[in-house]
RNA sequence: GGGCUCGUAGAUCAGGGGUAGAUCGUCACGUUCGCAACGUGAAGGCCGCGGGUUCGAAUCCCGCCGGGUCCA
């Protein structure tokens, strides 16, 4: 459907035949007239592997230089990496492609490119795969993506098809490629709402590189349909490629695996720790391990019966038993997948990225946990952070992980540690559900290994292996995983349409909130009415956003009054929404605005303070705080900050006091507008703390040695913001803390009310507040210990009593009975005497008290229970006497009801069902 | 953001409307030259906090606080 797109000048010019792939269909370019297959698997197996189709073999860095400067002398500028936490985008979490560097705004034409023609190395990371990372050869969670692009629109054009094609070429023949073993597969792509022909670059077998022309957008209804989506041509057109650093380095040595190629110290290293003897010069070994890799490169290998196929087809071509394999090959793939996982890590927190439940520190905690369960089965003694530490000594290029290793050490020893309490937990809840099954004589229930994983993140290995120990079957599906993800798509569904004012036709209101941020009156046009919205030419009220609430206000009109209660602001136009249900303005009618001072003062000061706290927080906890929200009202101002422990007290009073400090050094506030691509390059993407402001210019708000994009509005001087008081911490998810705190007013009257507790606690106990806490630690104390005499004493009173009440008690066919009424008792004495009774065969005690409503209690012995005497029974028919109810046990129960003056009826009813009972009997 | 879970003695947990329990640990005493082991006994609980329902709540309901965990 795109066959034009692919008729290239370059591939006409330099010999090149286009043909039909006769295994896939797909059509591919090449010079070879005696090819005959696309050059992919699953069509040809690899052929490099042992036959490096480069003259040299290289590694990581001399590999990603060697590109780099290939690209540079041809004219590009070479662009420092992006980290892989993709902080600069809302929509993904993790880099996962060069291209991701540019999304949204550069590549929709909205912010111009940082160079064009650019070269970058993007450090890349992809978990869908992590089933086959190890086991196939060649999957990696993290990999480089080498990458030129070129950002064409109709004004100017860069380059386009022809060149990159030939970049490519000229690149690979200068490594000593055979230019008959390249191949150029057509192949439509399309991902992030874009789309456009694409070139897979073949050798070897090998997929090495992808050339993306990206020249088209998701549109509903387009003319082209590409994978069942529709989209349409666009204005800009961009250069995409992606080369796959790591399998350049693998074609350029021939190893059996990716992971020999890419990571030979770090693989070597784990084996050793792993005990298993990695002889990469024996033959034999060597070919298995080739075999393997080949034969992955031709399949899909997830799930347990595709792995299986896998070793039967290996064990087969190699003449060895199925069984042997797998022994030989489960070892050598978790050490494998282990060299790639740490690496992994490596990059997630050398980048700053904090272990959670929530979000890219989920997928880091992932990464993690898996590494240290197959570390565990590989019986890798050492702890996960001396082998990330090894990880990034190796990486001599990235000496920014090096600077932070303090703080991924600790944050990998507290990950470590945590996971061994939660399987630990789990393991004993395992145990005791296990036991209770084998009791029953049921299997242990698919269910309840669900709810292992599902509620305690016990993986259903482990619940197998717990549940087998103890002695019981257990019968764990091969589409666990899926069975999980089920269970949760029930309530998935959910979309709201937010149906937006037609506000498109409207002119972007000025925002004079920014051009005169110390004025609160202005004069404005009306352009529009919806409803009860206003739409003037510009406005002093600044809207919603930023976590900064709508300013509050009025307008007049002649001698009409409206009172604005929202503000928004949609597609750049602000509506100003009324209380008023009915505004008589029509288009051009001049009106007079007031913003409400105390209110936009108040956020003023709470926003400016957000960013004072962030940065203090960031100077006492480490620089890997980062703001993951934030909320400011006139009363109080949170901020939301990614950290991997609870912050301590101290802690707390340290950012509180730094905070201070930098309102009583007065510094001004400096706000100007910048171009986004010059910003980022200045200041970095510390920059988005507060999520990212589309647009290409960005408006940068510099508060000391805070930093930030902001839309918001400030104080002048950080003096304005009057004191700043934390009100407390709450952890809000696993490596978020939320501060929250009180500026100017709001701070005063929090400290006042503060204080205002303080006395009145201190009044009630007739002491200073600076004797506050011994003295309420003494009451406690004192507290505890006259409660438990207090129990003593009742116990030694009820033993005493027993001895009484029974000289005065009634004989009814040969059963004692006592029934008395304990005035002024509570409940407790109550029922500690009739124990005491109860504990003697022959007796039934009925006993009463008045206190807070009438109070009854029955207790009988072994012999009066033998006789049908039912303590509950009893209690039952004397509480609907007073008015009450209540139960209990045959030689035990209790209840009351309200009816005080009826005790002594109560009491005589009580009698009356006990004689009723035994004459029965 | 959504879901599921747990908070009871120093630790691990049982109980799940009717007198707060077990095991380990601690302490004392006994046995011993001493230790371990054993025996006997004791201390140790705002049953996370606050409301509600009830004659009665550790238990049921709601909210909060503190943990754990899965998914996007």
């Amino acid at each position: 459907m795109l066959d034009d797109e692919y008729q290239l000048d370059y591939f006409f010019n330099n010999g090149f035949e286009r043909k039909i792939c006769p295994k896939c269909g797909n059509t591919y370019w090449t010079r070879d007239p005696d090819r005959n297959n696309c050059g992919d698997a699953p069509c040809v197996p690899y052929s490099f592997i042992g036959n490096p189709v480069f003259n040299k073999p290289y590694n990581l860095s001399s590999m990603r230089e060697k590109f780099l400067s290939f690209f540079e002398s041809r004219g590009h500028t070479r662009l420092n990496r992006y980290p892989v936490i993709a902080r600069w985008r809302d929509d993904i979490y993790l880099t996962i492609a060069s291209i991701a560097d540019f999304q949204p705004f550069v590549t929709s034409g909205l912010v111009p490119p940082p160079a064009n023609p650019l070269t970058i190395s993007q450090p890349c990371i992809r978990l869908p795969d992590l089933d086959s990372v190890g086991r196939s050869g060649r999957h990696l969670t993290n990999f480089e993506m080498m990458a030129h692009h070129a950002f064409n629109n109709p004004q100017k054009e860069i380059y386009w098809k022809d060149d990159t094609v030939q970049y490519c070429d000229e690149l690979l023949a200068e490594m000593g490629a055979d230019a008959n073993a390249v191949t150029y597969k057509e192949e439509p792509w399309s991902g992030g709402g874009n789309a456009g022909p694409c070139v897979e670059v073949l050798i070897g077998g090998l997929e090495v590189a992808t050339l993306v022309f990206m020249n088209m957008q998701q549109k509903k209804g387009g003319n082209i349909t590409i994978k069942g989506e529709s989209y349409e041509k666009m204005d800009n057109y961009i250069v995409d490629t992606g080369y796959g650093l790591e399998r350049f380095v693998w074609a350029s040595t021939g190893s059996p695996t990716i992971y020999d190629a890419v990571l030979p110290e770090m693989v070597n290293e784990l084996m050793g720790l792993a005990g298993i003897d990695h002889k990469l010069d024996d033959p034999e070994y060597t070919s298995i391990l080739a075999k393997n890799a080949k034969l992955a490169g031709l399949m899909d290998i997830t799930g347990a019966a595709n792995l299986m196929h896998l070793r039967k087809k290996v064990a087969a071509d190699i003449g060895i038993e199925v069984d042997t394999l797998q022994n030989i090959m489960e070892p050598v793939e978790r050490v494998y997948a282990i060299a790639d996982h740490s690496r992994c890590l490596a990059f997630m927190f050398g980048d700053g990225i904090i272990p959670s439940n929530v979000k890219a520190g989920y997928l880091a905690r992932l990464v993690l946990r898996r590494t240290l369960r197959l570390m565990n089965e590989a019986h890798i003694e050492v702890p996960l952070f001396e082998i990330v530490s090894m990880q990034i000594d190796h990486m001599k290029e990235y000496p920014e992980f090096k600077e932070r290793l303090d703080t991924i050490i600790e944050i990998l020893k507290q990950e470590e540690t945590k996971y061994g309490d939660t399987l630990n937990r789990g393991k004993r809840l395992v145990a005791k559900n296990a036991r209770n099954y084998m009791n029953k004589g049921v299997q242990f229930p698919l269910d309840e290994i669900i709810l292992m994983y599902d509620t305690h993140g016990i993986p259903p290995e482990i619940t197998a292996d717990v549940a087998e120990e103890i002695g019981l079957a257990v019968d764990l599906p091969d589409t666990f995983y899926s069975l999980v993800a089920e269970s949760h798509s029930k309530a998935d569904e959910q979309d709201k349409i937010e149906e937006m004012e037609d506000t498109k036709d409207l002119p972007q209101t000025e925002r004079i909130y920014y051009t005169q941020p110390d004025e609160l009156d202005f004069e404005a046009k009306v352009l529009a009415v919806i409803d009860n919205r206003m739409i003037f030419d510009r406005t002093m009220f600044y809207p919603e956003g930023g976590g900064q609430p709508a300013d509050h206000g009025i307008i007049t009109a002649g001698s009409t009054v409206y009172h604005i209660t929202d503000v928004q602001i949609e597609n750049g136009v602000i509506l100003h929404i009324a209380a008023e249900d009915r505004i008589d303005l029509k288009q051009g009618d001049p009106v007079n605005g007031t913003v409400d001072s105390q209110r936009r003062w108040a956020h003023m000061r709470h926003h400016t303070a957000t960013h004072i706290v962030n940065d203090a927080a960031k100077k006492v906890l480490g620089s890997h705080i980062w703001q993951s929200g934030a909320q400011k009202s006139e009363e109080r101002a949170r901020i939301d900050l990614s950290h991997f422990k609870r912050i301590t007290n101290d802690e707390l009073k340290q950012i509180e006091l730094i905070a201070n400090r930098t309102v009583m050094a007065n510094i001004p506030v400096e706000i100007s507008w910048m171009d986004r691509t010059e910003a980022e390059q200045k200041y970095g993407f510390v920059l988005y703390q507060g999520g990212v402001p589309p647009g290409k210019q960005i408006r940068i708000l510099k508060v000391g040695d805070d930093v930030e994009a902001c839309g918001g509005t400030h104080v002048n001087n950080t003096g304005l913001i009057g004191p700043i008081k934390i009100i407390k911490t709450e952890r809000i998810q696993d490596g978020v803390e939320r501060l929250e705190y009180a500026a100017g007013d709001a701070a005063v009257l929090y400290i006042q009310k503060r204080e205002e507790l303080l006395h009145q606690s201190s009044n009630e106990l007739k002491v200073t507040p600076e004797h506050l806490p011994e003295t309420v630690q003494r009451f406690f104390t004192e507290w505890k210990q006259l409660k438990k005499e207090n129990a003593r004493l009742k116990e030694e009173l009820a033993g005493a009593r027993v001895g009484a009440m029974l000289s005065d008690c009634m004989d009814i066919n040969g059963l004692k009975v006592v029934a008395k009424n304990i005035p002024g008792s509570d409940i407790e004495e109550l029922i500690k005497v009739a124990a005491e009774f109860s504990k003697m065969p022959d007796v039934v005690a009925l006993l009463a008290s008045d206190l807070n409503g009438a109070k009854l209690v029955a207790a009988a012995g072994k012999k009066a229970i033998e006789q049908g005497v039912n303590s509950g029974v009893i209690v039952k028919e004397m509480c609907k006497v007073v008015g009450g109810g209540g139960g209990g046990r045959a030689d035990m129960a209790q209840g009351g009801g309200p009816d005080v003056k009826k005790i002594d009826e109560a009491l005589k009813r009580g009698v009356e069902v006990v004689n009723q009972i035994i004459s029965r009997s």
